[in-house]
RNA sequence: GCGGGCGUGGCGGAAUCGGCAGACGCGCAGGACUUAGGAUCCUGUAGGGCAACCUGUAAGGGUUCAAAUCCCUUCGCCCGCACCA
């Protein structure tokens, strides 16, 4: 017998398909479309196993979604911009471009022969200025929009990346990608107001049914959305305005004092000329020095210094001594808080550290807290004292009568406040988009036209400049003439972030040739919004955040019909060996090379889909890869031994459907739709390969079983049955191991590709059975087993168990409290 | 500190709506075939006990005829947020 050889046989297929072009999409408004979509990967050169599990996964989803009729869209393309490229160009002198067009063909080998399914006729590289020049236009588009803006402020700096970072992009106070240590500088850079869209960010995240509670919960968290009050108090010694943004304006009579941020604006005013001037400027340059992670942590000591000032309550006249601290952020909120000791912990706390005084203006409704000093401060909503006006109201209503009080005398409004910053998209790097933007000294800053784009990034540059853009460096570049009146002007040099590229590029797979726009309307409101979008956790706040809103942009510009651009998102675990991540310093790196050149590609995506539902971390384990391939070679066998039944056959000839079968056929018959049943929605609704596979294996095992219990005349009798069957079990299989089934699909004498086929259906009525074993309980124990017609009634039920021999003795002498059944599982005596 | 998730055999994991815990696979043990086996096939495999039976889903308690599943307390691990006013 032949030897299941997966080289010769995945090469072979691969081909096969590629020359039939099989997994084109085309957009066809009778057909039911479903996209399929995996993040796109950085063209680093190496296809790791994380990437192998994220196209296994999506692969599995594009194949059984074509066998069950949909127009399915599965494409693939490389987010190309980045810093590995210049890096590689700065240490070992090679070109950006054709570096990262290197590896992007390594990649697209290595994807290729792992059998993925993509259309690579919409192939989208963001390097390409085919694609960067719409990067242009539409950072153009947010500009024209105002929602594209340059200001000068403290940015996120990466000293190892020497570029600035978005908020986003900084994990624990380290770079996202390096983790080096984030310090601030003062800089202008470009940012894009995605603040504008906090409220819908945050509102619409109840649309995504699909998509894991934990990603929704880490965008909420991100954006951060509080509702308080806008408090204006006024600077006794100098008159100024100074407002604080409240989430308690309830407790607005209980303020002793204010703290401003070591930055804010009044800071300067008030001090200046004081004694304590020069203690606070030190206090000043010392905490600016501090990195982000020392500034915010909860842990670091909160350090105030009086400035000298006082403020003025706008409630009740009272004026409180102005401090500046360290504690104070500047880019929350106003920058400064009203200091509430006797309601907030933390204020508390630093009300005795300084000595300050604390008074109550919230009684608990359980406890007085009027009398006795404090021992720490009571947060609860309550009932207002010591509120003049006030008195006697609850928290809640105090919140909305004081704030609208305030308004009225002009003193103070409604307010709501986010974490979320704007996103900070200009980066000191050669390798990414130009920013279309040139500076005038007449004219100041103007946009490059749109029949000029795209603003080519410069080739044959020395980059070995750090610290700033290596685009200033080119004169041909950073030199040119004002689109508006000619005169001599200069480029911005900054690029884009990688970011803002992978923000729209799945609206580019829909129209990825289009050369007139990003992408034409029509096209994109067919495929959009993705219905499966699969990839790591990672981007949980990045990516995922940023795509959202350029989503709702294009929507408000019409130029998408989709309001959300992911309607289902699976979140894919990460692989591991031995316990811990793959990495080379480990040493416990198995690549997907490896795997495909011992076992093929077919086990290695059997196995990996395998081992773990998708979510979860999934750890390689050598022996369970053996596993997979033992699994495939025993299907190769199964139908190499019955090939004979197929002479002849042409598939689904006979309708064995309406056919009568007993005994051993009819309980096969039953085991194939069972299992039709299961994979169906295992993979559909449940997302649980592991669980799929662990169907089909079953149905294998069952069929094995079956022929090796039978004579040769029944299998020939029964042929078209155990045909049947066989078709059935290389359809199941053929999106997760979809070589091997197409080889066996072709060896049955069957044509076209099992990949046309259409995914088997299942028939309930077949799922049906006279008899079934029943679980005989007392006192919720199991105590015996009966094999019983299903329609048996419970009083027959009971009989049956009163005659079982191991159940009897657990009857006898007993009172039958209560007896409760559960039809086709089980029946429970209750006896005393 | 706040929020979310998880904890099941030697291992990966099943148990989908509160209804027979451990599907499927790995590993292990025994057997068959074989010159050979790291191929293949068959049998067994939660723990204890000769058995009847008992125990068992992180620990403890509760609800229920019935709990891995629901509720409470505790422990452990993972993730996110965290001086956000």
């Amino acid at each position: 017998m032949e030897e299941y050889n997966a080289k010769e046989i995945e090469s072979k297929w691969q081909n096969f398909w590629k020359e039939k072009d099989l997994h084109r999409a085309e957009r066809d408004p009778e057909k039911k479309k479903y996209y399929v979509l995996e993040m796109f990967p950085y063209p680093s050169g190496k296809l790791h196993m994380g990437h192998m599990r994220v196209y296994s996964i999506g692969d599995v989803l594009a194949r059984f979604l074509r066998m069950k009729g949909f127009n399915v869209l599965h494409p693939m393309g490389w987010d190309a911009f980045g810093m590995p490229a210049e890096n590689a160009a700065i240490e070992h002198g090679v070109d950006p471009a054709e570096w990262t067009d290197t590896n992007v063909a390594i990649m697209k080998q290595q994807q290729d022969a792992l059998g993925l399914s993509y259309d690579w006729k919409r192939e989208v590289t963001t390097s390409h200025p085919d694609y960067y020049r719409w990067n242009q236009w539409l950072f153009l588009l947010f500009y024209r929009h105002g929602l594209a803006y340059k200001k000068k402020a403290p940015v996120n700096w990466c000293p190892s990346c020497q570029t600035v970072l978005a908020n986003e992009q900084v994990v624990d106070g380290g770079c996202w990608r390096c983790g080096s240590e984030v310090s601030f500088k003062e800089l202008e850079q470009w940012f894009l107001k995605i603040t504008a869209y906090a409220d819908r960010l945050l509102e619409d995240l109840e649309f995504l049914e699909g998509w894991p509670e934990r990603v929704k919960i880490m965008q909420e968290n991100w954006i951060g959305r509080s509702r308080g009050s806008d408090i204006v108090f006024t600077v006794k010694e100098t008159g100024d305005e100074l407002t604080v943004f409240t989430t308690r304006p309830d407790t607005l009579f209980g303020v002793t004092y204010m703290v401003l941020a070591p930055e804010h604006p009044l800071v300067e005013k008030l001090i200046a000329g004081k004694p304590q001037e020069k203690k606070i400027r030190n206090f000043i340059q010392q905490v600016r020095q501090e990195s982000e992670i020392d500034r915010t942590s909860a842990e670091t000591e909160k350090v105030g210094f009086f400035t000298g000032g006082h403020a003025i309550n706008p409630a009740n006249g009272e004026e409180v001594p102005i401090l500046v601290g360290n504690y104070v952020l500047m880019s929350y909120g106003t920058g400064a808080v009203m200091g509430v000791p006797a309601h907030d912990q933390r204020d508390f706390l630093f009300a005795t550290e300084y000595n300050l005084p604390i008074r109550v203006v919230i009684n608990s409704p359980e406890k007085d807290l009027t009398g006795e000093p404090l021992q720490e401060a009571y947060e609860d909503p309550g009932i207002l004292v010591n509120s003049e006006d006030f008195n006697g109201l609850s928290s809640e209503d105090a919140q909305k009568k004081i704030t609208d009080w305030l308004f009225e005398r002009g003193k103070g409004s409604h307010s709501v406040r986010y974490r979320l910053r704007d996103w900070l998209i200009s980066r000191q790097r050669y390798w990414g988009t130009p920013i279309p933007i040139v500076y005038c000294t007449d004219c100041g800053a103007v946009a490059v036209p749109e029949e000029e784009l795209p603003v080519l990034l410069p080739t044959g540059l020395n980059l070995t400049a750090y610290g700033q853009s290596p685009l200033i460096t080119s004169d041909d570049f950073a030199y040119t003439k004002c689109p508006r009146c000619g005169k001599e002007a200069r480029r911005e040099t900054d690029t884009l972030d990688t970011f803002f590229c992978s923000s729209w590029y799945y609206m580019r797979y829909a129209d990825p040739c289009q050369e007139k726009a990003p992408f034409y309307k029509e096209e994109v409101d067919y495929w959009l919004p993705v219905d499966q979008y699969i990839g790591g956790i990672e981007h949980a706040v990045l990516h995922l955040l940023y795509s959202r809103f350029f989503t709702k942009f294009l929507y408000d510009l019409n130029m998408v019909s989709a309001l959300e651009p992911f309607q289902r998102l699976l979140a894919q675990g990460m692989v591991y060996k031995d316990g811990a991540k793959m990495s080379k310093s480990k040493g416990n790196v198995v690549t997907p090379d490896e795997i495909i050149e011992h076992y093929g590609a077919d086990t290695g995506r059997l196995f990996i889909l395998f081992a773990a539902p998708p979510e979860k971390d999934l750890d390689w384990n050598e022996q369970g890869v053996e596993g997979s391939y033992r699994f495939l070679r025993r299907v190769w066998r199964l139908f190499q031994q019955n090939r004979e039944l197929f002479k002849n056959k042409e598939q689904g000839s006979e309708r064995i459907r309406d056919q009568q079968f007993s005994g051993k056929e009819k309980d096969l018959l039953r085991d194939c739709h069972a299992a039709i049943k299961k994979v169906t929605i295992d993979i559909e609704e449940r997302f649980n390969f592991n669980t799929a596979i662990s169907a089909i294996m079953e149905l294998v095992n069952a069929t094995q079983v079956y022929l090796n219990e039978v004579s040769e005349k029944d299998r020939k009798d029964n042929r078209h049955l155990i045909c049947e069957v066989l078709e059935v079990i290389v359809r199941l299989l053929a999106p997760f191991a979809p070589h091997i089934c197409e080889e066996i699909w072709h060896r049955c004498g069957f044509g076209d590709s099992i990949h046309r086929q259409s995914w088997p259906s299942f028939d309930e009525k077949l799922l049906e059975v006279e008899e079934t074993e029943i679980a005989i309980q007392i006192n919720g124990r199991v105590r015996g087993r009966v094999f019983v017609p299903v329609d048996l009634s419970k009083d027959e039920l009971l009989e049956e168990a009163r005659l079982n021999e191991k159940v009897r003795p657990h009857l006898e002498d007993k009172e039958v409290l209560k007896v409760i059944t559960v039809p086709g599982r089980l029946i429970n005596i209750v006896v005393r």
